[in-house]
DNA sequence: AGCACGCCGACT
DNA sequence: GTCGGCGTGCTC
């Protein structure tokens, strides 16, 4: 009898074993094994049962173990991870190892142990590892686990082991798994009365929440439009018809509110799930939701994997948010397997979002996914008041000019004296994006990577943001040897500064990733914020998700237009979200808002549209952008990054990958490139790119697969990503 | 990925 | 002769 395992190796393939007759009985699909695997043991899955063996030449070895600790998969997930396999190319065993908690370490382990015919006494006088490690052996009783030992001492337990001197043991380790005893469950409580807006949503998504079939829809309304109160009503509906539920969120740091929201409303029946969990926290979490203890499941990305059965509704919050998508292998995007798990479940999804992306907008226009509409703030709160300041005035005007209009500082003034609190959004950390030479003209650059080292003054370190590389600021120059190096554009810590200066009596904090590093810092700036300790905050993106501070009714965007120079095409779709995002925190409470945006080049459309707060403006504008150019969401698109040390041999491969695509795409597919990535080099390795796009999304990976197959051993897998449907391309 | 295997240079 | 460092190619 033979078992086909899907081992957790970026192989795109099953391996065969043979199935022990002591294990025959306890063996189905989605059942966990250990199996050996090129000289170690790993734990895979038992994914299908071929009635014959593979062709000859190979040795076909025997499963090892039975993992009982761990519940086999269920059909469904079976079948959504080889789904994730096949669409973001990644092997099925890697597919499954990112649907299941990371392997708790010590569930069984390795042994070394010294056998009595070892004699360190024989061996050569200059074997002297290999007597280390029998000597070491003999002092720790006579064994140690090989996972103890450093990989160079692994290697010689394996020589030795090989002369008979010691042996390579399996050893069972106790899982303690603390008996759960099933409570009966409090009723979940009510809600509050739905506003009519939200009442008239949920007219349309109660009858498909009743039909129990797939049905995605959209939940398309403005922040502080009552969102949260649909999605909870509709999880109401669907675990009272005994069906499960998945809630979706982009960053669960951000929701302690929504997470005792959810607790206090479905009590005993709400698991957490994500990625931040303790491991050991994540198997007992994990285990609840397949036991079916507990039947609504609040989660990130990973979640979307969640063991539920009979699912009913998966909800997707902030379903443009890039952190659905997974920056490594697999590349999967949460949002895009939620409609692929709801409809191979019969569930209905739905996505929410004030800006939406025009992926899931375009599928709502064109009536694919049902629209619903939210209308109005809550309690008919006006949209905030948008000013956008032309930053070239400001030099126009003579005086000194720093990050901070004078209109800003005025509207600062007024908000300040009037006791209310203000966000200042600066999407960019430390002191000076870069520091320049005045000689030379070169910008300090990182060593390993193609980009402009960021000085943090907090500090006094110049880091690269992407890579670890940090040093002191250099006196002079690096290229030149000249000096002294200028300040080049200012991150929140110049304009955290240049507030304080102008506001001495205001307190003032910053909130970015240096200031937030600390645990528990993000979660305490936000509490004196909302305490009113602190009466402005400048930060980065983060101050432009979740909370509501109704004490807040001015917005400031430091150079709001930056990001639209990107080179990437989403940077128009990125900079409008950003902007509306966090013009939506402005004027939450009783207290009417106002937007101040800094710009350099104030009529851009996108800017004039995010001031209007117009999305479907924005969106007939970008989509016809996105057509004209054959990009995503007109067209699927595929990009593939060769990366190495060595810039020849990455121009060489790609060019080699390139004409693998041409010649797989036989015309249907546009293949674009190779071109040098837009940041060429990230730590010591160069980077080009080829960009593959075509109309039929099967079509795209099937012909990427098959190229990627047939490159062979030209080009090293490991020097390749294959990212389906990118989310940037830079 | 991570392991064995094989070839090379350093060291004794 | 050993040993271990690194490049290559395979893993049931």
């Amino acid at each position: 009898m033979y078992a086909a395992v899907a081992v957790p190796v970026p192989v795109r393939r099953l391996f065969t074993y043979l199935v022990p007759t002591g294990l025959a009985a306890g063996l189905a699909a989605g059942v966990r094994v250990r199996v050996p695997f090129a000289g170690r043991t790993l734990e895979g899955t038992v994914v299908e049962w071929p009635s014959e063996a593979p062709e000859e030449g190979v040795e076909i070895k025997s499963v090892a173990a039975l993992v009982r600790s761990i519940p086999p998969l269920s059909a469904s997930m079976l079948e959504l991870t080889r789904f994730v396999a096949d669409y973001y190319l990644c092997s099925w065993g890697e597919a499954i190892a990112a649907a299941m908690p990371a392997p708790l370490p010590g569930r069984t382990r390795t042994m070394v142990r010294r056998l009595a015919a070892a004699d360190p006494a024989q061996l050569s006088p200059r074997a002297t590892a290999r007597r280390g490690l029998l000597e070491r052996l003999g002092r720790a009783g006579g064994a140690l686990p090989l996972e103890e030992l450093a990989p160079s001492s692994r290697k010689i337990a394996r020589a030795l082991a090989a002369l008979g001197w010691v042996e390579l043991v399996e050893e069972e380790l106790a899982a303690a798994g603390p008996a759960v005893e099933p409570a009966p469950l409090p009723p979940p409580a009510p809600g509050p009365t739905p506003t009519p807006a939200q009442a008239q949503v949920l007219e349309q998504l109660l009858p498909a929440l009743a039909a129990g079939e797939y049905a995605p829809h959209l939940l398309f309304g403005a922040t502080g439009s009552g969102k949260t109160e649909v999605y909870l009503r509709a999880a109401a509906e669907t675990l009272e018809r005994g069906r499960s539920v998945l809630y979706l969120v982009p960053e669960i740091g951000l929701t302690p509110l929504l997470i005792a929201k959810i607790s206090a409303r479905f009590p005993g029946r709400t698991e957490l799930l994500h990625s931040g969990l303790p491991r050991r926290r994540r198997w007992e979490a994990w285990s609840r939701v397949r036991n079916g203890e507990r039947r609504l499941v609040l989660g990130t990305r990973s979640a979307i994997f969640a063991p539920l059965d009979d699912l009913g509704l998966i909800v997707v919050d902030e379903e443009q948010d890039g952190s659905y998508k997974q920056a490594e292998t697999p590349r999967y995007n949460g949002r895009d397997l939620a409609v692929v798990r709801a409809r191979s479940e019969g569930a209905v999804v739905l996505f929410g979002s004030a800006t939406p992306s025009m992926e899931t907008f375009r599928h709502a226009s064109l009536g694919r996914y049902t629209l619903l509409r939210l209308g109005g703030r809550i309690e008919q709160r006006p949209l905030p008041d948008v000013e956008i300041v032309d930053m070239r005035d400001e030099y126009r005007a003579g005086g000194e000019v720093t990050a901070v209009s004078r209109r800003l500082r005025e509207r600062l003034d007024e908000c300040l004296g009037r006791g209310e609190q203000a966000l200042i959004l600066r999407n960019r950390r430390g002191w000076a994006s870069a520091l320049l030479c005045p000689e030379c003209g070169e910008r300090v650059l990182c060593e390993l990577c193609s980009v402009a080292m960021t000085w943090h003054r907090a500090d006094e370190r110049l880091r690269c943001h992407y890579c670890a590389a940090e040093h002191p600021r250099p006196e002079c120059c690096p290229a030149c040897g000249e000096g002294p190096l200028r300040e080049l554009g200012e991150g929140t810590e110049r304009v955290e500064d240049t507030l304080r200066r102008d506001f001495p009596d205001a307190t003032i904090e910053r909130m970015d990733r240096d200031s937030t590093r600390r645990k528990g810092a993000h979660a305490r700036l936000l509490r004196r914020f909302a305490g009113g300790e602190i009466d402005v905050i400048v930060g980065t993106q983060m101050i432009a998700k979740g909370h509501d501070f109704p004490r807040v009714t001015l917005v400031g965007v430091i150079s709001a237009d930056q990001s639209l120079g990107l080179p990437d095409f989403r940077a128009a779709e990125r900079t409008f979200q950003l902007l509306t995002q966090v013009a939506g925190r402005a004027g939450r409470g009783e207290l009417p808002g106002r937007v101040v945006v800094q710009a350099f080049d104030p009529e851009h459309a996108v800017l004039e549209l995010a001031a209007r707060q117009d999305y479907e403006a924005f969106f007939d504008r970008e989509i016809r952008y996105r057509a004209a150019l054959r990009y995503p969401p007109i067209a699927a698109l595929v990009r593939i990054v060769v990366h190495d040390p060595d810039e020849g041999r990455v121009a060489e491969w790609a060019e080699l990958v390139a004409a693998a695509l041409r010649e797989e795409a036989q015309g249907k597919l546009i293949v674009s490139g190779p071109g040098p990535a837009p940041v060429e080099r990230i730590r010591g390795r160069y980077r080009r790119h080829v960009l593959v796009r075509s109309a039929g999304r099967r079509r795209l990976v099937e012909a990427v697969d098959a190229a990627v197959a047939g490159l062979g051993r030209r080009v090293p897998r490991s020097a390749l990503q294959v990212d389906v449907d990118p989310l940037s391309v830079l």
